[in-house]
Order: C-alpha cells, then structure tokens, then sequence
DNA sequence: TTCAATATTTGAATTTTATTCAGATAGGCA
DNA sequence: TGCCTATCTGAATAAAATTCAAATATTGAA
C-alpha cells in the first residue's frame, strides 16, 4: 500500500488540475478551439491563477473550522504585511485577509479537531506581535469557495 | 465577439475542470494508473467535492471583499438552516457557516466595489428574519482558497 | 497461522481530449 | 475606407485519460 490520497490531497490543495475544454465547449455550444483560445487568455492575463480540487473537508480529518481574527501590537501593527504573510503559509490556513479597526486580521484555519486548532493556535499566540485574538467557530459550513457542500 | 470570457467564470468557479493525472504522475514518481485509482476512489467516497479555477479576482471585477456578520430575529434564529441555505445560494457568496455566540452567520462576500456591496446588503436585509449585521472589510486578501495570492 | 475474499497496483491497448497551426472573420482606430 | 490586431475556427497532430486484465498486497475470519 503505497498511501497515495495524503499525497494526492496536498497536490489537488493548490493545483494539479486543468479546464475540461471539451465539456465546457459542449455546455456553451462553441467550438472546442475557441474555449481554449479564451481560456489561454484569461490565464495570460492572471485573471486565472489555479486549477485546483474542493474536498468534503469533514472526509479529509479537516472538518474543524474556526475564524480567527488577530490583533497585532502597537509596534507589529504599523507593518503587519509580514506577519500575515507568514501566517498565510501555515498549510491549515484556508484564506487570510488584513482588516480595518478592531483586528487587523482574520484567518479561516481547517483542523482536524479541536485539539489540533489548539495547537495551531498557541503557535500563533508563541510569536512576536500577536497582542490578542479571538476565535469563531463554525457549527455548520454551507458554503466553501463557491461551493455548496 | 462572443464574450465567452464571464461564461466561463461562471463554470469555473464551482467546476469543469479535472486532475491532471499525467503531472501528478511525475510528481509524485508512481505509474499514471495508480494516481488514476486513487483518484477515481477518493471522488467516489465524496472526499473530492469538484475540480474547479480559483482566480485573481481583482481582474474579474470581484476585487470587493467583505466578511459579513448576520444575527437572526428570536425567531428566524430557532431554524437558521433555511436562512443561511438562501443566502449560501447567492452568486457573490463564497463561503457562508452558521456560528456560536453573539453572531448567528458569517458570510464571505465577493463584489465589484462598494456600491455593489451596498446593494447585496440591502436586499440580504430586506428579508425576514435578519435582526442586524456587521461588516468587515477586507483591505487586502493574502491567500484565499488556501492559495496565496 | 492459513487462506479466501477484497483492495490496490500496474502495463498495454484503446479512446478521448488538448493543442497546434493556418486561414478566416471581426473589431478597433486613424 | 483601409490597415492592424484580436478573435474565431476546422483539420491535423500530439498528449492524455480511461479501460481492462492480470499481478500483487491487504484484510479478516476460521
């Protein structure tokens, strides 16, 4: 047994997907030819920056699903641009946005459970600038990156 | 000019794409069979929802991002599942969860500016049930979709 | 432990799909 | 109008996914 799907799931998180050209020619009654004409385009502008999977995430053991928002101190606030930007690339961080008046940032973090939030959020809590933060937890998600689960 | 391009936004953003089996292959260094199985496994237990595009949405007119806080009235707030089904189902709504504590739902807002904004607001409280909503802007979205942007 | 049922892996053959390219058409602009 | 560029499109080619059958591995019950 070779463990293929943990491997798979960190591929399809961010890529490794590609436009049906053929399905979606059929769907808007157009020549295949001028879908992948169009779809060239829009990726040479940036308009498209991936193609990637959406998962059941409750499936995947990432079915705990917080809102944290973050409030920097006085010093880390007036440059929060890095701090966030580290943040964002923790691998459970689903989105991470900078915000204006009370926190200055919000990120959607997926976990297994709570036990691993909690982790994850004390390594939050461990570093430089963090003044305080506050935590939402969904009891339902109906909707995700477009989808509706 | 056939405009195709806001055509496909619209099926890009819950789907119409698909794994690229061959890249994965040779990322991961096993036969394209095996990836294949595996795949075909994980979208038949439901873990894998749809293979869809995840955008620069700035170059798509949705560059307006807002986390919208909803409370329900007493009485909406007993049966928020309905509610929060409608809502999910706008197109603007990227992500939408039902909370614990003083806010019943959060929604995830996608507009071209704020007068768009401002009209999705409207007519979301227009509707029964609503009691009050916050609004939280976002000043500059880091990663979303679990891609950094 | 044995062994039979089931799940997973894999290469070869087939089918489907994307891609390339050249020519046609349409649109923008001076 | 006429020229330049963008978009569209069919035919040919290249690349990729899918099917299938056989081999291997895993699981669970006796």
């Amino acid at each position: 047994m070779k463990n293929i799907k943990p491997r798979l799931i960190r591929l399809f998180k961010e890529g490794y997907c590609t436009p049906q050209i053929s399905k979606i020619a059929k769907e808007i009654k157009e020549p295949s030819t001028t879908i992948h004409y169009n779809i060239k385009k829009l990726e040479e502008e940036g308009a498209i920056r991936t193609y990637k999977a959406v998962f059941d995430y409750k499936k995947i053991d990432e079915g705990f699903c917080v809102y944290l928002f973050i409030k920097l101190t006085a010093k880390a606030g007036a440059y929060p641009d890095r701090i966030v930007g580290e943040l964002a690339k923790y691998e459970k961080v689903e989105s991470a946005d900078l915000l204006a008046g009370e926190w200055d940032m919000i990120l959607k973090v997926r976990t297994e459970d709570q036990d691993e939030f909690y982790d994850l959020l004390k390594s939050i809590l461990a570093r430089e600038g963090i003044e305080k933060t506050t935590s939402l937890i969904s009891l339902r998600q109906v909707k995700t990156e477009f989808v509706l689960l």
